[in-house]
DNA sequence: AAGACATTTCGATAGTTATCAAACTGTCGG
DNA sequence: CCGACAGTTTGATAACTATCGAAATGTCTT
């Protein structure tokens, strides 16, 4: 992962509305219990939750798909996000770098 | 921390040359042996070690500082930058919900 | 097929951002 | 005090962003 691709993926999480929809799915996810739980979080929901318009909704999702932090995926009249933990993990990661420096000394 | 400063956060650290220079203080902290130690960051050795102007990096240090990612300090002519350890801590944890749920059930 | 409904696409607009060059400020060494 | 040097401020510009309303698309129900 590039620099640039991690920028990006922080820069999905620099819009206040885009970190609510993308707290949703973090939340939904850690509800999931088992694997192959993975109802998603409804973009439906998100749109009667936030205060911004269905285009603008739409916009963001996108935004956070490109990112690499989510998946969309579509269950008949409806779409649900997705966590992709991938990239949850590099962007969790790049805050805590390797100290095993300390237990090689 | 409300969502919109958490945004500001990520937004900050939503350019790469900006995650360059946060990551460099990150490496400069986590090298710092002892508390009182925190030698900082050089602006100094940003500018000569990114590829943009010092008026481009003094305006990225100014956004990292306004979204609490830093503080910086003047030692004589140079500036260091050091890491606000707590703005650390609540963006680490953002992409760890508490799982505490479990143990309750 | 028709209507309802969830979401997207389009086109517009107001506001923000990254970057630069030029001129400025502050601090140190002689 | 003066020159050198670290960094900032200012003013400009081109690119990008968040948001909206209106119209379009796709999917389910009847």
């Amino acid at each position: 992962m590039t620099d640039e691709q991690l920028a990006q993926a922080f820069a999905a999480l620099g819009n206040a509305n885009r970190l609510k929809i993308f707290r949703s799915v973090l939340e939904q996810t850690s509800r999931d219990i088992g694997p192959e739980e993975d109802a998603g979080c409804l973009i439906y929901d998100v749109i009667n939750k936030l205060d911004i318009g269905a285009p603008t909704v739409s916009h963001h999702v996108k935004i956070l798909e490109r990112a690499g932090l989510i998946s969309v995926t579509r269950n008949g009249r409806f779409l649900s996000c997705h966590l992709n933990p991938e990239t949850r993990e590099q962007m969790s990661r790049f805050f805590k770098p390797d100290k095993d420096l300390l237990t090689a000394s």
